[in-house]
DNA sequence: TCCGTATTGTACAATAATGTACAAAATAAA
DNA sequence: TTTATTTTGTACATTATTGTACAATACGGA
């Protein structure tokens, strides 16, 4: 049935997730774009339509392998405060270990959001994912006693929201591992998500 | 001594900061600036040089009006934490007051950070200077006897700085005044930095 | 008034990017 | 082998953008 594409779709969806994360989404041109992934500009309009369907993409296969992903898998009654922490530690590990600084794709795309919906609109869903997710797990982790009952689960998952996103853009000026994870950990002690002795 | 400028040079600022703050430094062309600022691009060549040094007097203005401002006034021996609070509730104020949801200039420039230094050096440096600040001013409070005497200064500035940052970049999505607010307040009683039944 | 000097408008040449159109190429199925 | 179908390469017309060059302009000071 037709022509089978000529190149690895798979492999041209890395690359552009590279792109994208490294020198954001409106820095990344199609013409860049179809060079790196090694084809043509027709070829490119005719496989992806545009270079916002594209991103459509690359964002969801982003997703699968952030390091955030972890909270996905969390199924009912395993606890989740060990993952939460490994998670924040994962994410330092990670960043500092970057030579290209380039913090979250997610993080990246949410600071080029205008109130004009120029930049893709999934972009806000995405990070509104993030809190509820947040949202969710803490109340979950409440229940299950992980936390006390008085916690204001509101607030706290917009804190983990919001300090989770200043340590990815951080990371993009504070490249030391142990700096980064020392802050970490003290935020995730101070909240009793963990207690000082643990690693 | 020569032809005078036929512009205002302060108008022309502000505008400009606008421009680079709503849209990113990378997507704000000369021409867009130029346009903007009722100058052919010929005058602007003239009077600044380049976009990059432009956008340096930018940011030095907008350090001069930024929120974070109040930090800098604090003067030995008066007391940090309330001054400390109270900026975070006027960002939280101001952001969510901005129907353009422009966020901080300075965070949104750290997105906009490669490795290689395409964009302006300076963001980096003032990044790292608030963090700096936020050391010192956690350390003289700590003196002060505003913070526990064992209080890990350096994780604290970290956490701070992260903090902040992520609250900037948030605000971005959540926009509802009352959430910020709450996360933040959160945050400040959490590291002892407010007493609950503060405002 | 006239001169020096800095700003301005217009022009230029070069590069980059956009989206579309169409014929050539390559394969699966008939 | 032929046909239907999809990808691919090339081309095109358009619009942005860049930095520089140069002459025209306007004003302060002599």
């Amino acid at each position: 049935m037709g022509r089978p594409t000529q190149f690895d779709k798979d492999e041209a969806l890395d690359i552009a997730m590279i792109l994208f994360w490294k020198n954001g989404y409106e820095a990344t041109s199609v013409s860049v774009l179809a060079a790196a992934m090694g084809i043509t500009r027709s070829s490119f309009y005719n496989a992806y339509e545009s270079r916002e369907k594209l991103f459509g993409l690359v964002l969801h296969r982003y997703k699968k392998e952030a390091p955030d992903g972890v909270l996905t898998e969390i199924t009912d009654g395993k606890p989740i405060l060990p993952t939460l922490c490994a998670m924040f530690r994962e994410i330092c590990d990670l960043r500092s270990a970057d030579p290209d600084r380039k913090g979250c794709l997610v993080i990246n795309s949410v600071a080029e959001l205008g109130k004009d919906a120029e930049a893709p609109p999934f972009v806000r869903d995405l990070f509104s994912a993030m809190v509820d997710r947040f949202l969710r797990l803490v109340r979950q982790a409440r229940d299950q006693g992980e936390l006390a009952a008085d916690t204001d689960i509101q607030a706290l998952a917009g804190e983990l929201a919001a300090f989770l996103s200043g340590i990815n853009l951080m990371s993009k000026v504070i490249t030391d591992r142990q700096q980064l994870w020392r802050t970490c950990r003290s935020f995730l002690v101070s909240h009793k998500l963990m207690v000082e002795d643990d690693v």
